[in-house]
DNA sequence: TGTTAATTGTTATAATATAACATTGTGTAA
DNA sequence: TTACACAATGTTATATTATAACAATTAACA
């Protein structure tokens, strides 16, 4: 079987409302908001949300538990994500640097691991909430 | 009141425990096993999490729900931590590595948010798993 | 010693995530 | 076309992780 290449009637109703929101939303939440669309139960959207992470069209905020759809073009694969999150408003960006990813991808251990994924969260104050 | 350079009961009950096992360990596996030391209840077990994440004596690894002791006297209030992750016997180490703190703690992003803390997990094969 | 904050104990419950199993859909190739 | 394999779905139940709320106790300090 060729890989797939358009998504499932659950995936895509998952994807959409992610897309919508246009921030970091916890699965229960998505729950709630697409019983309308026809998925009643958590397994639902967790299988959607597990191969859209696997896919690379959204990832998850770890320390969040939260899922949020990919603005970076260069991540498709979900294996080298970084974050900004702001511990006032819960704000969080997704980080598109092109050296810093670079230089993460590069990053060998004293261990001798060998590394194909990362994930990068920085904690701070956004703009606005540093301004208060 | 000053700040507290002695740990409480229970917060010493829960370090000693987890520098024992000196690998990750999740909450409830950690109150199985401290229950014969008269910690009863979850919460007693996650208050001692807390204050020892807080005060930088272990670090909660956000992929894994899990908790480690610290090993690298530098990030003593866990505002600097990297760990490396096998996706196959789950391994984890913490990666001390003063040119990649370095890097980390002086990145910029083009939003202008300040950061104050960061947490970076890759994952990958230990050298024992790749062999195989 | 009185005051304040930290810690503890306890019960209940919230929030996050997966197990298990039966069924249906979809792409591939004989 | 039909048979196969695999992906996706539907459903119920349950496991796992974490916090709310409140009362009681202990520790630090002026
Ligand atoms: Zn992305
Ligand atoms: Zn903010
Ligand atoms: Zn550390
Ligand atoms: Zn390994």
């Amino acid at each position: 079987m060729l890989k797939q290449e358009t998504l499932s009637k659950n995936q895509q109703i998952v994807l959409d409302y992610i897309e919508k929101v246009n921030e970091p939303i916890k699965a229960y939440s998505i729950l709630h908001n697409v019983q309308k669309k026809g998925i009643k139960a958590p397994l639902q959207v967790y299988r959607a949300l597990d191969k859209l992470v696997e896919i690379g069209k959204i990832h998850k905020i770890e320390s969040r538990n939260a899922f949020v759809a990919c603005k970076n073009s260069n991540c498709q694969i979900s294996k080298a994500t970084a974050f900004s999150i702001c511990e006032n408003c819960e704000e969080v960006s997704e980080i598109s640097d092109s050296k810093l990813s670079k230089y993460l991808k590069n990053f060998q251990d004293k261990a001798g691991m060998k590394f194909n994924k990362y994930n990068l969260e920085f904690f701070g104050l956004c703009k606005k909430c540093s301004i208060k």
